[in-house]
DNA sequence: GTCTATACCTGGATAGAC
DNA sequence: GTCTATCCAGGTATAGAC
């Protein structure tokens, strides 16, 4: 890695937490460079301008996410499905726990989708396959005989989906939940509205 | 209502539609200005700062808010129990779309706790008492036996809440979904865990 | 590739006239 | 109560040296 990736990506990093602290807006290029240890100008030898640092920003969050939605269904089966759906969400809290700064900037890419079309249109994206993946899940239960097939899948797996997220956001204002405990009733919920609960 | 109270008004209700539209900081004194009617320095004659004019506007979302989260259990009945639960969502679900400006806005004094201890405190004992409240209405549940007791009441009351809350925050992206069904599997998935559901 | 210097603008805020 | 005029801090961005 050069010398010129490597200030690159200090700038990008640096960005992130700046961006999270204290706001888009809060933060100046000026302080950027001062954490980076370069010069306000340098920054423009590497981007373009500051909204084109927060769209790339949002670029690699993007594809991210994107990544991480995807789900292994391999890993599914009749015996392990409600485990593994109780886990996904455990990771995600200790997630949150060790990046707090994702949410935060998050959020301020959902604001800025009000005024920006194409933020927008991503951030529908993002939020489309994240419901998709979690009606795939559900489907697949049903398959694997886990759950019954209802007419309300669908709503049942955004539910799950709603809870899923919001979680993270709850967590973001310091509000001391229990958390797992939050994400157990909602996954018993859908699973015990399904067929042959093996008695606990 | 004398003129300075009408300014004092015009001043309100349009930063806050300009500031949902535009975010705080992209809305400066002087676009409010112009939209109202008067000259830049005349809102210093209202309010000291801009920030104090943000901060007046949260104070009256705060008591509004207070004031909207308190739930009537005179109405509540084992007979009525289910349906004016779920009448609550859907009532918040007409709210959003009347006034589409109270989350975007919302959403900014969420940031804005990040780095300011007077909203964050304010913020999370408005997030305690709409919690609290749901616990409230599950546990009255209990009481009229619309409900089993179990343990796990309160987790239940706090995944409605986060259903509740969340489905604000998919229709601010514009996410056309049923949310009246997802609302509808919520209560039903709290419910159906307890005793003698009627039969559909 | 990174710096110094600087142009240029916008926005918050104040002074003082009417 | 509202205006005109003005100040000043801080922001983005560019020119040009090294």
């Amino acid at each position: 890695m050069g010398n010129k990736e490597q200030t690159f990506r200090k700038i990008i990093e640096i960005a992130y937490v700046m961006f999270a602290e204290n706001g888009f807006e809060k933060t100046s290029l000026a302080m950027i460079a001062t954490e980076v240890g370069i010069s306000k100008p340098a920054i423009y030898y590497y981007f373009q301008s500051k909204d084109q640092l927060i769209a790339f920003i949002f670029d690699e969050l993007y594809k991210e996410i994107q990544h991480d939605v995807a789900v292994d269904y391999k890993e599914l089966s009749s015996a392990n499905f409600k485990e593994e759906l109780l886990k996904l969400g455990y990771k995600s809290i200790e997630a949150q726990d060790k990046d707090p700064y994702f949410n935060k900037i998050f959020n301020q890419y959902v604001l800025l989708a009000a005024r920006d079309e194409n933020y927008k249109r991503q951030l529908v994206e993002l939020e489309t396959s994240f419901l998709t993946s979690f009606v795939a899940i559900l489907r697949y239960g049903v398959q694997l005989g886990v759950l019954e097939d209802t007419p309300h899948i669908e709503a049942k797996a955004q539910m799950l989906a709603l809870v899923y997220d919001n979680i993270g956001n709850f967590m973001l204002t310091g509000n001391q939940l229990n958390y797992r405990a939050i994400w157990k009733e909602a996954v018993n919920s859908v699973i015990q509205g399904g067929k042959n609960d093996k008695k606990k």
